[in-house]
DNA sequence: CTATTATTGTTGCATAATGAAACTATTGGA
DNA sequence: TCCAATAGTTTCATTATGCAACAATAATAG
């Protein structure tokens, strides 16, 4: 079977996902935080100023979603919402003092981990690997959203009239 | 920044994730199945007869949850559980017909979505992603496991004497 | 200017996925 | 025989998530 044949691809694909899923998310959920949260301070950090919306079309999660996890972000004292002077129905997110400091613990233990995995990996092929994971990541993000799962066997949401 | 800096690269793994699950899981799940069932579904396809024990290791899940997958995959009709000869607390696991047709369904619907996915990579960088993934799948599978949700305010699981 | 429509974020409901501990049945020694 | 190890299941709690309904506000049509 060729290397980059759709089937082989598709298995180290999955290997991946789950991986990935159990180890970067873990370094952080160790942190004190939960992977979604881990997920939306880092964002939050890279974006500077952003607001739900944005930030749910550049994580690609629902805004319910991603008011929940802010929320809970907020109690922590790891994120500020502020009112936006235009326009009464926006909110500002931002970092505090406390989600800045969490922000570069998680960084820290991060690329402790992404050292440490590229350690485990032929000198010769880390940039290689670098450069790919970039590629990849762009040719992923734009497709999304596809349909839901059939094995629901009610609808959720409300229908009051 | 470099490219490799483990900053950029943390950054470019994280979209990864996110990308992963929301674009090979739900080819699957428009399929009539669960994230959860595709993983068990093609790692019974793959291994051949295997134990949920094994499964578990394989997928770096607990028993629990995989008891449970499969426990709805057989409801399905599309996991066997066959009583192993030499020990009755043992089980076999294997696709049915059923399954069989699935995963077929499921790796022409994957296999798709791969060619596509590199179609929209530059062809001289094909061979480059084909190989880093699947280094990239080594290096992250062995080290597993690390520590809980800080978030949990009571302990899962019962107490009873 | 008013009525309608769109946008922003939140809340209620349902579901999927998951781990930990307790439990059941069975097996293999000491 | 009695006890420890093993295989799977069940119970409970929790995180993460989406959809639909909602409230408040803004923007636009008439």
């Amino acid at each position: 079977m060729k290397a980059e044949s759709p089937r082989a691809v598709r298995s180290s694909l999955r290997r991946l996902e789950r991986a990935l899923a159990g180890a970067l998310d873990l370094d952080a959920v160790c942190c004190g935080v939960t992977m979604a949260q881990v997920h939306v301070l880092l964002a939050v950090e890279e974006l500077g100023e952003t607001r739900v919306t944005a930030l749910a079309g550049e994580l690609g999660l629902d805004t319910s979603t991603l008011s929940r996890t802010i929320e809970s972000l907020v109690r922590a004292g790891i994120v500020e919402r502020r009112a936006v002077p235009g326009d009464r129905r926006s909110l500002n997110l931002s970092l505090t003092a406390l989600g800045r400091r969490a922000a570069a613990d998680i960084n820290r233990q991060g690329d402790r981990e992404i050292r440490a995995l590229f350690g485990r990996i032929p000198p010769e092929k880390r940039g290689l690997v670098a450069e790919a994971i970039a590629l990849l990541a762009d040719a992923l993000a734009p497709g999304r959203g596809c349909c839901r799962p059939a094995g629901s066997k009610t609808q959720a949401g409300r229908k009051r009239p």
